[in-house]
DNA sequence: AATACCATGTAAAGAGTTACATGATTGG
DNA sequence: CCAATCATGTAACTCTTTACATGGTATT
């Protein structure tokens, strides 16, 4: 269940929609959470109908009804109760280390898809770096929650950073293997 | 599908059977890539029907009888075949960043969580130095195919090393938070 | 006597992915 | 005119987790 809390923390931050949400969780949150705009309208609606969110309506012409979400007194509780159960870190499942576990297979290949996957951290690495220089230039002048929102994001940076390391290492080491 | 590569990559590297899988996803694999006995004995009967792998049956006196897979020349192939897809990064999906997101709900609460992870961290980190140490202490003199291995390894290590790192930086942000 | 380990599985529920589907608006 | 973006959803499928189930052996 913890899509669900991810869109309590998303939505307590600001209401939003379905949509607004799906883009969110591409950018700031796809950081550290990622789901396709079907699980989060699917989720919506359950969570509207345990009564963790209320739906206000907003009629557009031409467009279909904007339907913001936001929490409620429940689900701001169900929320705050989830912050105080313990949970075990997020399991890792990488594609990329099995490749590597059986390298000898093609060590070419292998060496490709680091390369590949370099790049890839690399362009996260900097995106999340403008977002760090933009929004975030002057961290203690935040408001106290967006403080925490921006701890998520060194922990982007971090990530990105570490893997970024990691394939540069592991490259050279396939150089040696030859 | 990559649970089925996962167990070939495992799988050619030794025959064994699907408890065997299961202790080693536990350990050396567990690194990066997590499943349960149930998903093992599934994937690995899937395996067998679709050719990839081989069963060789050796009956125990008062035990189940043991099912020894082995890899096929079919299931060698696709192995191969894979490893010349580009694949995705692996996503993340972390709890304690969404409890991080919305942290201003209940500092204290976050920063015991926070506690809690760096000291997982670190047990696993000392896990992988002590498999290092141990198992690793001449990578260079190992065969081939094991030296791929122990860069498997040594993003488990860099991996745990980071999180550890990033623990203590925002506890500390934490800490000046108030 | 109890716990842990060896060794195998089934069943059901929950979470995530992929494909399909619609229709207006805006920018190049 | 085509592609992208806004905005919503359904259906089918796959993958993962949790719970249930059995039974012998070895250790404390």
């Amino acid at each position: 269940m913890a899509l669900a809390h991810a869109l309590l923390a998303a939505l307590h931050q600001e209401p939003g929609t379905g949509y607004e949400l799906t883009r969110r969780f591409e950018l700031s949150m796809g950081n550290f959470w990622q789901a396709s705009h079907q699980q989060i309208y699917r989720e919506l609606g359950r969570m509207a109908q345990q009564g963790w969110l209320e739906l206000q309506l907003q009629p557009q012409q031409g467009k279909p009804t904007r339907k913001v979400y936001s929490v409620t007194t429940e689900g701001l509780a169900a929320l705050r109760d989830w912050l105080q159960q313990p949970q075990p870190p997020a399991v890792l499942r990488d594609d990329l280390l099995v490749k590597l576990y059986a390298g000898a297979e093609n060590p070419a290949a292998v060496q490709a898809e680091l390369l590949r996957h370099r790049a890839l951290h690399a362009d996260k690495l900097a995106t999340y770096q403008a977002l760090a220089a933009g929004c975030f230039a002057c961290p203690q002048d935040l408001p106290r929650a967006e403080q925490f929102i921006y701890l998520t994001l060194r922990a982007g940076l971090s990530y990105e950073r570490q893997w970024l390391a990691w394939c540069d290492e592991t490259l050279s080491a396939l150089q040696e293997l030859g």
